[in-house]
DNA sequence: AAGTGCAGCAACCGCCTGATG
DNA sequence: CCATCAGGCGGTTGCTGCACT
């Protein structure tokens, strides 16, 4: 059995609003406020409108200083770099941009910045994978024979946060890094969570290595000694630990050609709405799902999977399309101003999150 | 000019959460 | 602790206008 309306559905007007109904409701809460009470707010007025959809009419149209139309450059930015983030929490989202609602953000990413993103990506694709195959070669120099034929990782330096590649990308990634943990610790505050359930994680990574993808934020916790915590960056978009890199062997893990195919898994194609968040599941659940997204985690049952097909949600972008895009300082120029003040006082746990 | 398909967007629907009694 | 309720949110629907045939 559902749960009772919120009004009576046969007493109340939908559809369009006129803009006498517009300038009634706008009135009002100019003068007296929504009283705290949506619901009884249209009997006051003398509306036959539902209490939520005065609200909604309010907040995503006759609020003052709301902004339509016209996203800037700086705008995409930050809503493409906090959906690869966080997800379709577009409340969230249209936070970090003043004068934006939810439904107008939404509405944007799934009409028009999707395809644009597409478009612009296409172009950008070719040259980004001339790079990864130069990145091969430079990987294959250094690091393939660190690989083994086992699971077995051998041990490495205990060098904490230091490149394992002498790649020149590399080498100015800390910034990139500490920003991502700023983002991190954001989003933890916002709701967020980051539980040390990575032997959970680990054994279902192993078990599940094909066409893996990785998240913008590759953050793992303190694994255990077999596997070295330091990291790889591959490009300005994509950070890559041993841990991850674990998951892009081919289930042959036969040495030589395996980290190539992970770093084809580079360009692998998943379904971008089914990598940052499934379908149907509950908040905690989403906030599990963002959990992964740092561990770089794959879970191809739970739905955070990347590369487990579904079959919910119709993009045809990739990850491999977005991840390309996104450039990560022009989310923080604005990002950051923001919500500095919220990233300052909030402590970075080495314990429980190993960059 | 008429029909069709599609994109954009406003609005609705239903679920979840937190507050309150 | 439980039930109820309003607010909030994300997903979806449906209307409108435009482009194309």
């Amino acid at each position: 059995m559902g749960r009772a309306p919120c009004c009576d559905k046969a007493s109340v007007k939908k559809g369009p609003w006129s803009p006498e109904e517009d300038a009634k409701l706008k009135s009002y809460i100019e003068q007296h406020g929504t009283g705290g009470n949506w619901i009884a707010l249209p009997q006051k007025i003398g509306l036959k409108r539902c209490g939520k959809s005065c609200r909604l009419r309010w907040l995503n149209y006759l609020r003052p200083n709301i902004k339509h139309g016209g996203f800037s450059e700086e705008e995409d930015n930050i809503i493409c770099s906090l959906y690869i983030s966080i997800g379709s929490r577009w409340s969230i989202i249209a936070a970090q941009l003043p004068g934006r609602t939810d439904n107008d953000v939404k509405n944007y990413w799934n009409t028009r910045l999707k395809k644009k993103l597409l478009g612009k990506h296409k172009k950008e694709q070719q040259a980004r994978r001339a790079a990864t195959a130069r990145m091969k070669q430079d990987y294959s120099a250094t690091a393939i024979n660190q690989i083994t034929t086992s699971y077995s990782w051998p041990q490495l330096p205990a060098v904490s946060h230091a490149p394992v590649l002498s790649n020149p990308i590399l080498v100015d990634q800390e910034a990139h890094i500490k920003d991502q943990a700023s983002l991190q610790k954001l989003l933890i505050k916002l709701g967020g969570r980051f539980s040390d359930h990575h032997d959970d994680h680990n054994h279902e990574q192993q078990s599940n290595i094909n066409n893996i993808n990785i998240p913008n934020f590759c953050y793992r916790p303190d694994m255990s000694s077999t596997v070295q915590d330091q990291q790889l960056v591959f490009d300005n978009t994509i950070t890559v630990n041993n841990y991850t890199n674990f998951n892009f062997m081919s289930e042959s893990l036969s040495t030589t050609n395996t980290m190539y195919q992970g770093l084809d898994c580079l360009d692998s194609t998943v379904d971008l709405d089914q990598f940052v968040y499934t379908d149907n599941w509950s908040d905690t659940q989403r906030l599990d799902g963002l959990n992964n997204n740092f561990y770089g985690s794959v879970e191809g049952v739970s739905g955070s999977s990347c590369g487990t097909s579904t079959n919910s949600g119709e993009s045809n972008i990739t990850w491999g399309d977005i991840t390309s895009l996104i450039s990560y300082t022009p989310m923080l120029s604005n990002f950051e101003s923001s919500q500095q003040n919220m990233l300052q006082d909030f402590a970075f746990d080495d314990s429980i999150i190993t960059l």
